[in-house]
DNA sequence: ACATTAATTTAGATATAACTTAAATATTAA
DNA sequence: TTAATATTTAAGTTATATCTAAATTAATGT
């Protein structure tokens, strides 16, 4: 039983590897569990798992079909990481001179 | 398939509250080890069991200055997840509009 | 109603993570 | 050289994650 943290934790969503990849996926469009699973080589169950935890942490939705259960990615709950990672910015900026300055838009 | 352990695993190392706590802490200056244990209510080896993860992900560096090991953030090693957030943008600026194209830095 | 399909949930096994205490390493100070 | 300081590493415990298989829920088809 994967228990989600209590808070819906998306740093931790994505720390697993397969987690990211299902976003991959959703991020070409919206899929029902069964063409998830087809990628990968655990079980239904797993990936099952795995979404639950996307979707307690806000990274995905669900949309039920009659008995197709269909994902698609949220990704403004990524907001949280590119705002932590943000505030990286400066120092990296500093280090890289340029570069970073165009990485922060500018 | 991604498999996990493949490199020092950057998004597993900020996975971590207290890791994440760390790096902001390093990104006001370096610290030796002491001053970032006493932000935290544990022991002294397992910040230094922090640090290690957060090292081998590249998050950290460390200068050894007589008995003081001093740690600084290197933020370049977070592009790997700013790399990959980046490519939810997309779909985040057409679900958002110009908040996201703000973002995006245009 | 019964079987089939699609997905979830539960239970249990195993792996990994995070912590503690104690021992080890290395540097400085007496 | 011995003691004190600063940190790491090792060993062991407990908690959490991930997986499989089996049970469960729910919708569809016959």
């Amino acid at each position: 039983m994967p228990e989600p943290g209590e808070t819906p934790d998306v740093f931790h969503a994505i720390a697993e590897p397969k987690r990211r990849h299902i976003l991959d996926l959703l991020l070409e469009g919206e899929r029902p569990v069964q063409a998830l699973v087809a990628e990968f080589d655990v079980s239904f169950a797993a990936i099952s798992q795995h979404l639950r935890v996307l979707r307690e942490a806000g990274l995905v939705a669900r949309r039920i079909d009659g008995r197709k259960h269909v994902y698609s990615a949220e990704p403004e709950a990524l907001d949280t990481v590119l705002e932590w990672t943000a505030r990286y910015r400066p120092l990296w900026r500093k280090r890289l001179g340029r570069l970073g300055r165009h990485l922060d838009g500018q």
